[in-house]
DNA sequence: GACCAGGTCCTTG
DNA sequence: CAAGGACATGGT
């Protein structure tokens, strides 16, 4: 990573922070926030609240719960988010992971980061993303979430590096600090979704927030 | 009606 | 490895 980069990446960070301040993200618990990670996936949030209410209502918003949960309850509970056969499929692949390799979410708190990422990661249809989300916000740790929002800012404001090389590099800007993590994430979305929106993307980042 | 949403996996060239 | 298609419903 150059290091023109990681200045630019200082400065957006600390741009957003200044515009946006502290906003609450994902106050859920650690089994909403897993769950809500795959919901969410190419999909809006407010048909994810709605799946997870109707989870809820079922009794079935629980790693402990989707484990042994009909796989029908579970793709007509979350219909509404698309691609419900296949979510359906991927809550419970990670339900039987963390029940099998741990016994409990609680009993997942005791390991390290980089042993929870390696197993979310095996889980069929839990990728990168879904990986981080679901530390980052769910587990309170130090890794950082990369979506299209954030690989598209990037691009917007002439951060060259690939999608891969992104998460390095932030990890490298930011403060090793979970609050941090989850705030700046939150702030690219918030951002992303006001000025980043379909065609035009031409507005620099740079330029909104200070100019 | 077309197009997109806080991805991931599988198949091709 | 990059690119394209499949998975599916709901909102603009």
């Amino acid at each position: 990573m150059s290091v023109s980069s990681s200045v630019k990446v200082r400065c957006i960070v600390r741009s957003l922070a200044g515009h946006y301040g502290g906003i609450a993200w994902w106050p859920g618990d650690t089994d909403e926030v897993m769950i809500g990670s795959i919901l969410t996936q190419q999909t809006r949030w407010e048909n994810v609240e709605r799946a997870l209410l109707e989870l809820e209502r079922r009794g079935l918003k629980s790693m402990h719960s989707l484990h042994t949960a009909e796989k029908q309850d579970i793709e007509d509970a979350i219909r509404c988010t698309g691609f419900y056969r296949i979510k359906a499929q991927r809550l419970q692949s990670l339900a039987v992971h963390v029940m099998d390799a741990y016994g409990s979410v609680d009993e997942m708190r005791q390991h390290p980061t980089v042993t929870l990422r390696e197993g979310l990661l095996g889980v069929k249809g839990i990728g990168e993303e879904t990986a981080d989300s679901i530390l980052c916000f769910g587990f309170q740790r130090t890794s950082f979430v990369i979506d299209a929002y954030t690989e598209k800012i990037m691009q917007c404001t002439g951060v060259m590096e690939k999608r891969q090389e992104l998460k390095p590099l932030f990890e490298t800007v930011l403060a090793p600090d979970p609050k941090v993590y989850r705030q700046t994430h939150a702030h690219i979305v918030e951002y992303a979704k006001g000025f980043c929106g379909k065609k035009r993307c031409s507005e620099c980042i740079l330029v909104n927030l200070n100019g």
